[in-house]
DNA sequence: CTGTTTGATCTGTCTTTGCCTAGA
DNA sequence: ATCTAGGCTTTGACAGATCAAACA
């Protein structure tokens, strides 16, 4: 009885309650909204309902009434299944996914008492809401191990991303890439970068719109089995890879004597683990989507609306970005490219005539519609297109015509030169805020070069031949951060090494700072690098980067002031934290008066400090006191509410311009002073009393007891074992004079202790020794005793007693195979006394060797 | 669209000085 | 009888971080 009651409740618990069970169902009507949960429902239902003794295990989160009736069982279970299939329809991704390891709550049964016998009402109310989707949504949080991976890939990854860039900066430096290139450059245009020593921004100007117009940039990587042969068909189909294009023009660049890195923003796995699951799929989906757009889109804005450089799609990219996140991505697009094919095709020819139209009529304006912001249309519009040139490409899967036809349309825009030159050069020198288009994609790679005749004493210049964009550095961010592609890492490589120029792009450094790893790593694997750029450079432009990071504006939002590096709002401060002193007020951000970081002391207990071999001065009062959570008292002690405040603890919180170097009572006459438990406590080797040494070293006390030597247990924290706080010892704390004599000693004390042991062990082993000679002897024995020919063995006279036996399946041979031959002479038979090796089996476990003679009889000896 | 607030939930930190029993 | 080593047991409160949703 009792397991068909345990059966109907699971039942209950595996669906929604039955429509009777009236306040389940308005629960389930009303926990159907995509408002957050309340508290009391939030992650409680399904309630699970369980009997018998596991009863009174249930965990007390969920609450389940139950009342069963056995004769409306059969109902209410068809109902809830009719009513399950509902809300499966509503939520099958979700139940699909999460059936397995359905996280259910156990409630408990309010009524205790109720016998299954039949008739007997039996109902089940659900005291929380039912299953809904919005219910069943657990927001599933990273545990440590997921970050520690995650970090672990995120730096993985920055080695991985670090290594490729030096890849790159080496066949920038290829004489043959750099002699290629610089052939391809028309003789006027290397007129304006010929001075050197006195080079401006402005004079790279022609070179980059040159090299932008030339080189076709596509999303799709052709290996050719080295970065330098890619490079070297890069020059000689102008198509290739942003990161080929952007090489080229570095070797350019530095074939013409300039001083250029190679400079990328790593694209690196985040730092923090992806715990929405499914949600990455859609965003690197779009994300990829976006990125390879053609960059002549008509919604493009700014100063790429009129390249000529055609980004083509990445078709396998896609497929197996999306084969590996589940294929749903792959599918959805793939079905959605079907679709809008038709559509698409009509809209690039109207693209392309409309790029034509907008050519010819030759309106050097910036006004144009390119300005206007993106709409939800244009966004469609820009996905279908992407998707019809998916579609196009995996189609035909030839490279060679869509280079061709990449390079006809772009030999097409080529066409206008004059109108596209006027308008970039305008454009490009302009400080035009332009907003970035998504379609653009976010600018992963760019060239740095040093002009010497820029500035005061000449700076790096920011050139992108991709985007045609040059010393546009603020454009950077903005563009990254529209391509949802924030920058995090900008390294500039030279030389076969890099350097992290973050900074010059970055302006809101406390944005991108939480995604980066920890500094004092991220700075040591750079520092050989940097010195190799450095070398390679001949220029360090660490000053700079430093004034940029020390002169970050005030950020305008609150938030930003959370930890910010710079700032600090008093809001924001930690429960240990004070500012000394309390200014100056750098300026005010909503009313609340912003701080310099610098002014952000941390403070510490008494006991803090102690254990950094600090102790607070004298008269020294606390500079911040907080309430300190005290172990609960017993219910007997917390009867005067009235005091509570009073008794309180509080904790006394004191800064480092508080403290001084902890002054303890000097050890005297050999006597080691100790607290009141006669113990010294070693939280750091600062803590040791003056004129004492702690000694690490097991069964030490022994020795300094028989010697006679003063000496206290060092204490060196504690360890939280069954609930209980329990003081961990390592060592003893002696007088500084003692520590020869002690270490003398317990070496001596050592030395006989390990004599001892290896007494104790040969004296082990000889018994060991003993042991098995005797058995060998008995075994022998044995043998002989079943060797003499007078001592047969008869199937019925087994010497049980010295572990043989009969194997009784065998020994019966009369009864299976009763025409043998061999057991026609069975009383004559005298079994073999070397049995055949493959009639062996030995047990590993047992040690018991089984012998068996071909006549059926086996015998079983143990082996020791 | 961005920033702020609020609330829920999870994680990490802080707390800080046995008891009993077998065997020597 | 006394001493010693080792096994047993397995906190809990709170601040801060993080996320989602609502709202301005």
């Amino acid at each position: 009885m009792r397991r068909t009651r345990s059966q109907s409740a699971g039942d209950a618990r595996a669906r929604p309650p039955p429509p009777s069970a009236g306040q389940g169902t308005e629960a389930a009507a009303g926990g159907a909204g995509r408002r957050r949960a309340s508290p009391a429902a939030k992650g409680k239902a399904p309630a699970k309902v369980e009997t018998g003794s596991a009863l009174g295990n249930a965990r007390k989160k969920g609450r389940a009434k139950a009342e069963l009736k056995d004769n409306a069982s059969t109902e209410s279970c068809d109902a809830g299944s009719r009513e399950k299939n509902n809300v499966e329809e509503q939520t099958e991704a979700a139940c699909n996914n999460d059936a397995a390891d359905m996280d259910w709550e156990e409630g408990h049964v309010e009524r205790n008492e109720y016998s299954h016998e039949l008739g007997e009402t039996i109902t089940v109310e659900f005291a929380d809401d039912v299953p809904s989707s919005t219910n069943k949504k657990t927001v599933r949080r990273a545990t440590a191990e997921e970050k520690e991976l995650a970090e672990l890939v995120h730096k993985v990854h920055l080695l991985c991303l670090i290594a490729r860039g030096r890849v790159v900066d080496k066949a920038c430096n290829d004489p043959l890439i750099q002699a290629s290139i610089l052939s391809l450059v028309p003789n006027h245009l290397l007129w304006s970068v010929a001075d050197v020593p006195n080079l401006r921004a402005v004079n790279l100007r022609n070179l980059v719109s040159w090299f932008h117009r030339t080189f076709c940039v596509t999303a799709q990587s052709t290996d050719r089995g080295s970065f330098v042969s890619n490079l070297a068909f890069t020059i000689q189909d102008r198509v290739g890879t942003a990161e080929e294009v952007c090489a080229l023009s570095v070797a350019l660049f530095r074939a013409l004597n300039l001083t250029a890195r190679f400079v990328t923003n790593l694209d690196v796995a985040g730092l923090k683990p992806d715990t929405k699951g499914m949600g990455t799929l859609n965003q690197d989906a779009s994300r990829l989507c976006t990125r390879s757009l053609p960059y002549n889109s008509p919604v493009a804005g700014g100063n790429v609306v009129s390249s000529p450089v055609l980004v083509k799609d990445n078709t396998q990219d896609s497929v197996s970005m999306n084969q590996r996140r589940g294929g749903l991505g792959k599918s959805k697009q793939t079905s959605a490219c079907k679709r809008s094919l038709s559509k698409t095709l009509s809209g690039i020819k109207v693209d392309n005539e409309s790029s034509c139209v907008s050519a010819s009529s030759q309106v050097p304006s910036t006004s144009s519609n390119a300005e206007v912001p993106k709409r939800k249309g244009d966004v469609e519009f820009e996905l279908q297109l992407e998707m019809a040139l998916s579609a196009t490409a995996a189609e035909t899967q030839n490279n060679n015509q869509a280079t061709h036809t990449s390079q006809s349309i772009g030999s097409l825009q080529d066409s206008t030169p004059p109108m596209k030159k006027l308008r970039q050069d305008t454009e490009a020198t302009s400080s035009s805020s332009a907003v970035w288009s998504r379609s653009a994609g976010a600018p992963l790679y760019w060239a740095e070069v040093y002009c010497s005749g820029q500035a005061s004493t000449g700076r790096w210049v920011h050139s992108d031949v991709v985007n045609d964009l040059l010393d546009a550095e603020r454009k950077v961010e903005a563009s990254s951060a529209v391509c949802k592609k924030p920058l995090r890492y900008v390294v500039a490589f030279a030389g076969n090494g890099a350097k992290d120029v973050t900074r010059r792009y970055c302006l809101q450094w406390h944005r991108i700072a939480p995604g980066r790893v920890n500094p004092e790593w991220w700075e040591s694997v750079l520092a050989p690098l940097k010195q190799m750029e450095l070398a390679a450079t001949n220029n360090s432009e660490d000053m700079e980067l430093q004034t940029r990071a020390l002169t970050e504006p005030l950020p305008t939002s609150q938030q930003a002031y959370k930890d910010h590096h710079l700032y600090a709002l008093e809001k924001w401060l930690h429960k240990n934290q004070i500012l000394h002193p309390k200014g100056p007020v750098l300026g005010f951000c909503k009313g609340h008066p912003v701080y310099p970081r610098s002014c952000v002391q941390t403070l510490q207990s008494r006991h803090g400090w102690l254990r950094e071999g600090l102790q607070i001065r004298e008269n020294e009062l606390p500079a911040k006191v907080v309430t300190r959570p005290k172990r609960t008292f017993n219910a007997q002690s917390v009867q005067s509410n009235a005091d509570e405040d009073a008794l309180k603890p509080t904790l006394e919180l004191y800064g480092e311009w508080q403290v001084e170097p902890l002054q303890l009572p000097h050890a005297v006459d050999g006597i080691v002073p100790k607290n009141e438990r006669g113990q010294v406590d070693v939280w750091s080797e600062k803590c040791l009393p003056p004129g004492t040494v702690h000694l690490r070293l097991p069964r030490l006390f022994q020795v300094a007891k028989r010697l006679g030597i003063d000496y206290a247990p060092a204490m060196v924290g504690f360890d939280y074992r069954s609930g209980r706080c329990l003081p961990v010892f390592d060592g003893i704390v002696v007088c500084t004079e003692f520590k020869h004599a002690i270490l003398e000693a317990y070496a001596e004390e050592e030395e006989r202790r390990r004599a001892e042991e290896r007494k104790q062990d040969e004296a082990q082993a000889l018994s060991r020794w003993y042991q098995l000679l005797c058995s060998i002897v008995t075994r022998q024995r044995l043998k002989e005793s079943y060797k003499t020919p007078s001592h047969r063995l008869d199937h019925e006279g087994t010497p049980r007693n010295d572990n043989i036996q009969k194997n009784t399946q065998s020994s019966r041979p009369s009864e299976r195979e009763p025409n043998s031959s061999k057991l026609q002479t069975d009383h004559d038979h005298e079994h073999v006394h070397e049995y055949p090796e493959e009639d062996q089996s030995f047990d590993e476990e047992t040690f018991v060797r089984t012998k068996r003679c071909p006549c059926g009889f086996s015998i079983q000896v143990e082996e020791l």
